[in-house]
DNA sequence: GCAAATTAATGATTTATTCAAG
DNA sequence: CTTGAATAAATCATTAATTTGC
């Protein structure tokens, strides 16, 4: 498993010091022609040999003792942190830090980079995520306690304003669908369960129905 | 884009047209008087007066846990929120929640009352509140790293990474080109360098005095 | 034990929202 | 009202865990 990952992607461990301006986007050229319209062109895709071109080493090692550094450590494949570098990052979070600026990226990622390949966007993607990681547990724990909590006893009146997705009742729903077309939206806004039991006189919607804070 | 923002927003107060509930408020006469900015307030957002009673009974727990009910929970003194209460509000928050009507007002009044005393116009006050204090929070710390990123003027604070630092541009240049053209608002890449500026003169990075004033 | 098959985590991108100048 | 700037949410995609049949 590993080993054969490895071997196939050894080969784009060049120690290039590529300075190209292109860097590994996986799509950037979807990025840069993403005119989402029917561009009939199917763009130059990117080949594995443009893609080869930005290995870079952020910085090489050094030598690293022994040789623990295989083919997570080297590029060519998305980000595979350390547990150095989590320990590094959780404890920045830890600290305080949600998102880190440009200086502070650049400076994240140099020294992480004593540990394993690593890059700045590495950095910002890892804050990213673990935030909004963080606040989808802590949202989905709130909500459980909301709806749970207290004295247990009542059925949960606002809780149904929240529903994350379908009820988790089916089992045994079919396994196979939930990873493949989930194009189901997830529900939204609690307004809309929110059904005023009576008296809604006006029907239009309002954008900005009370915004009285406002204003300075 | 825009049509879809503005369904979307939609959704904030569906239903709050025209409810006729009251939230308690001492003072809403200045909440009504307050510039709507939006043309056409049909909302009687929270208004009138006769409906105070109806949302006062809802702070009646009746069960009410009367242990540990010191003056705080009894009346009589400012609303002092209990952690249930606190963190039922900041899910509601977090899950998109800014301006509640008179309705669903009502109905986290009724809900939060189990874990204590709790009015209308707390829960009012209480999303007025947070949503001031964290736009306050966040302009400041965005004028904080504004002003810590020393000589940089108008460096954006994330955004940034995302600029191709080309050599001796000029800022102009740079500023219509970074987001190549109208038709896509992608930024370029995280290319290998970000330039900063190296005032500190230490070539040692600690990562944990890296910022650590940050949190929340 | 061991890989294929499956599931859970999480890195990387894209899309939607928010705020507030213009 | 429109749009720029920044971020958060949602999604896509790949890797690691793990299960499972042999």
């Amino acid at each position: 498993m590993e080993v054969q990952q490895q071997l196939s992607l050894s080969f784009w461990d060049q120690d290039s010091t590529s300075s190209s301006l292109n860097i590994g986007l996986k799509h950037e050229h979807l990025i840069r022609s993403l005119p989402s319209k029917f561009t009939e062109s199917t763009e130059p895709v990117l080949t594995s040999l443009q893609l080869k071109t930005f290995v870079k080493h952020s910085n090489n090692n050094t030598k690293s003792s022994s040789k623990t550094l295989d083919i997570s450590q080297s590029g060519g494949t998305r980000w595979n942190p350390t547990q150095e570098q989590i320990r590094a990052l959780e404890a920045l979070y830890k600290g305080g830090m949600r998102t880190p600026n440009a200086n502070q990226i650049e400076r994240i990622t140099i020294e992480l980079g004593k540990y394993g390949r690593i890059e700045g966007k590495n950095v910002f993607y890892w804050f990213q995520n673990h935030k909004a990681r963080e606040r989808q547990k802590q949202k989905r724990s709130a909500l459980l306690s909301l709806s749970n909590s207290s004295t247990v006893s009542h059925p949960p009146p606002l809780m149904s304003l929240f529903i994350e997705s379908r009820g988790e009742e089916e089992e045994e729903e079919d396994k196979k669908e939930w990873c493949d077309g989930n194009k189901k939206r997830r529900c939204r806004s609690w307004s809309e369960e929110l059904e005023v039991d009576e008296d809604e006189g006006d029907g239009t919607l309002e954008l900005f129905p009370l915004h009285p804070e406002l204003g300075r």
